[in-house]
DNA sequence: GAGTTTGAAACT
DNA sequence: CAGTTTCAAACTC
């Protein structure tokens, strides 16, 4: 599995390359949050490890996620070796992990409800031991954030505590901790460890099994359905060889059927506790760098779910971060999320995943836990601040799902999913033919080979792809307070659209198709060819969205049968900066002259080049027509903004006076409208008029029209005077 | 808003 | 590759 290669990146424009405003993180989180493999001194401690409650660390050594979704947070951050950090809420001030190759272990310190924990033991193979040194206490129910840890050596982990004080819980399968005998520590194959968080969309449980576990247990899902993210991660540095962690986030869609609170399922030692119908299983993307194609050891796994969004609803706000804002995180808006992108912060692409959009309970249950602590059967929904900024765009009745993986430098970036490839806009296995041409993939696009089955990988494509996206609310974590604190749609703006700049292409509103036979899967569809999906278009019988994602696919791979850089952008740019921009093909223009925005270099404000084939071209810098037309626009432009300035001005003025202290010049009552006619509201309007009359010039209007054009104006100003002076007269009749 | 023009895309 | 058809945007009235 790899990125878009070197060679590949190396062909796509300048501006989808450009990082420079992209700030990188991943080191940081590893050094504030994980132990430094080896022989490394004990990193400082870092406030966010004892200020930001609610932390569970999983992340190897040069990555850092984040995540979060509705008001729950958890962070996740590991070094070499794969160090798992665990934070209860508020309740662990220290906590330093500790690897098998780096023998490195400080108990943390467990206060208040939590049983206090000896020992937290994260062995090569990513395993985390929490023991116990103190009896648990008594689950009596009275204590909701009591966690009652499971003997010593058992693998129940105490993630945090939610807000109301219900224990986030982490339950490791028996196996983890057994990496030498199931998984061969050493072993040059990739081992993947997957920590489960598992939440459903009230009630949230952490849960850390394997992958078979939680393909095993799907059946004991009812009425639900997850999604489920995995981040797939190989440690740079490993002394048990290449590992693998996952992190797969599990998004409960169906939101029908919320069990009450005490019914939710606790945490399964072993198991991931979740529930969802046998018809839509777990679905899953692994996003990592490894080009591991080796299947997934699911023995040695864990799993980490995270929860849906707690309360869609919920107005945006910040948690955790603080005071030096190591996390931020916007609380979606809306309804449950179907749409789900994956966003890498630090990268210029947006990972999607698609998911079908349902609804329906998320209620979690043991399923065969061994676990029958009632405290934990009541957890509450925690959410989780992982070193991963993750993005949830929560769209109602839209199907992408954004994430928002760990910024990366160098090292590739794969988003595969191990289920369900067809949710993903363009399944590696359509891909064979089109790999040949992978220069012609839409630029970011990524090709991500099928992580453990092996049979099913995926090609991950740009932003441009996810635009079905109204007005997405973001889920956005950052994971250190030197992370851009850019919002995924700041993020996406940096993305090249057909040769505009970024700011352009996202500062301008698409305009809407109106396709009516090419169903919007042809170039002839704007959209289509921009790599978007078609969104408050007036198109009819449109096949471009989430819908119809297998035509979708069909057509896009039509497309570049056809033209291998179909979806390359057209206007390229050049060596020298803008001004060199160009088409990359050329027009073909014979009518227009090249004057006219059917031509598609005078459209991109572009001139024409050598290659283009077009007659009677007048689209070129000498062109007198040219400039006419040039200068004519700009003059337009001029105007508009300068009578809409001209305006505001005078409204601005006029408002302005009204919440002044005025002369008490009143007349039965109230202020008369002249008393409003202030050397600014005249300067105002003075602009206004002379704005009229340069307009009346500009377009060569007779002395008489434009007379009349300047009295018209001035009637306008004045009936707004005395518009707002009568408004005044309403709004405080007692003060004037 | 309807009709026309235009040129890219698609097709042969 | 060239010619033709299809298509949707741009443009005109």
């Amino acid at each position: 599995m790899d990125v878009v290669s070197p060679e590949l990146n190396s062909l796509l424009p300048d501006e989808i390359m450009d990082t420079e405003a992209i700030t990188m993180e991943e080191e940081l989180p590893v050094e504030h949050l994980a132990a430094p493999p080896q022989s490394e001194p004990e990193p400082p401690q870092v406030p966010m490890e004892t200020e930001v409650p609610e932390i569970v660390s999983l992340c190897p050594a040069t990555t850092s996620m984040q995540m979060s979704s509705a008001s729950t947070d958890a962070q996740c951050s590991t070094s070499s070796g794969t160090q798992l950090l665990l934070a209860p809420s508020g309740l662990i001030t220290s906590t330093t992990m500790t690897t098998t190759t780096s023998a490195k272990t400080t108990g943390p310190a467990v206060t208040q409800n939590l049983p206090k924990i000896s020992s937290v033991t994260v062995p090569a193979n990513h395993q985390l031991i929490i023991n116990k040194v103190a009896s648990a206490p008594a689950a009596d129910g009275k204590s909701p954030g009591t966690a009652v840890l499971k003997p010593e050596g058992q693998k129940l982990l105490v993630a945090g505590l939610s807000k109301t004080g219900q224990p986030i819980m982490l339950a490791l399968p028996h196996t983890w901790n057994k990496p030498a005998t199931t998984q061969g520590t050493g072993d040059a194959k990739a081992q993947p460890t997957q920590i489960k968080m598992l939440t459903t969309v009230g009630k949230p449980v952490i849960a850390v099994s394997s992958a078979s576990q939680l393909m095993g247990s799907s059946s004991t899902l009812q009425a639900q359905q997850l999604k489920t993210l995995q981040i797939t991660k190989k440690p740079t540095v490993s002394t048990a060889g290449p590992m693998i962690t996952k992190l797969i986030i599990t998004k409960a869609l169906n939101n029908k059927g919320l069990s009450s609170p005490a019914s939710v399922a606790p945490v399964v030692t072993g198991r991931v506790v979740t529930q969802s119908t046998p018809v839509t299983p777990p679905r899953t993307i692994t996003i990592g760098e490894t080009v591991s194609t080796v299947p997934q050891n699911t023995s040695g796994n864990s799993k980490v779910a995270i929860s849906p969004l707690k309360s869609p609803s919920k107005p945006v706000q910040t948690v955790g971060g603080v005071g030096t804002s190591q996390f931020k995180t916007i609380i979606p808006l809306g309804t449950p999320p179907n749409v789900q992108q994956i966003q890498v912060p630090g990268s210029r692409f947006h990972y999607v995943r698609l998911v079908t959009a349902t609804t329906g309970s998320t209620t979690a249950q043991s399923g065969g836990s061994t676990n029958t602590n009632p405290s934990i059967q009541q957890a509450k929904p925690v959410m989780m601040n992982a070193a991963v900024r993750m993005s949830v765009p929560i769209v109602p009745a839209q199907n992408i799902k954004q994430v928002v993986p760990k910024p990366l430098t160098s090292a590739a970036q794969v988003v595969t999913t191990s289920q369900t490839p067809q949710r993903l806009i363009m399944p590696a296995t359509h891909l064979p033919q089109i790999q040949p041409n992978l220069t012609s993939l839409p630029p970011g696009t990524v090709l991500a080979p099928a992580h453990g089955s092996g049979n099913m990988g995926y090609a991950v494509l740009p932003a441009p792809y996810v635009t079905q996206i109204p007005q997405p609310a973001f889920v956005t974590l950052t994971s250190s307070s030197t992370f851009s604190t850019a919002t995924p749609i700041q993020t996406q703006a940096r993305l090249s659209l057909n040769g505009l700049s970024t700011s352009e292409a996202t500062s301008r509103p698409r305009k809407p198709c109106n396709c009516t036979r090419s169903q919007c899967l042809k170039l002839y569809c704007d959209c289509f060819a921009n790599g978007e999906f078609c969104n408050n278009c007036n198109c009819v019988n449109c096949f471009n969205n989430l819908d119809h994602e297998s035509e979708r696919l069909k057509a896009i791979k039509a497309c570049l049968d056809r033209n291998p850089v179909a979806f390359k952008p057209k206007i390229g740019k050049g060596k020298q900066g803008e001004s060199d921009r160009r088409h990359s093909k050329g027009c073909n223009c014979k009518k227009s002259g090249c004057l006219k925005n059917y031509c598609e270099c005078y459209e991109a404000k572009i001139m024409c080049s050598s290659i283009c084939k077009c007659m009677g071209c007048k689209n070129f810098e000498e062109s007198p027509e040219r400039k006419t037309l040039m200068h004519l626009a700009d003059a337009a432009e001029v105007r508009v903004q300068q009578q809409t300035a001209a305006k505001t001005k005078l409204s601005s003025q006029i408002s302005d006076l009204l919440t002044r202290t005025t002369p008490a010049v009143t007349s039965g009552g109230g202020k008369l409208p002249y008393t409003f006619v202030t050397k600014e509201v005249a300067e105002a309007t003075c602009d206004c008029l002379l704005e009229q009359a340069e307009q009346a010039e500009l377009t060569t209007q007779p002395q008489a029209v434009a007379e009349r054009l300047i009295l018209e104006e001035f009637g306008r100003c004045l009936r707004r005077i005395i518009s707002f002076a009568g408004k005044a007269k309403t709004d405080c009749p007692i003060n004037c």
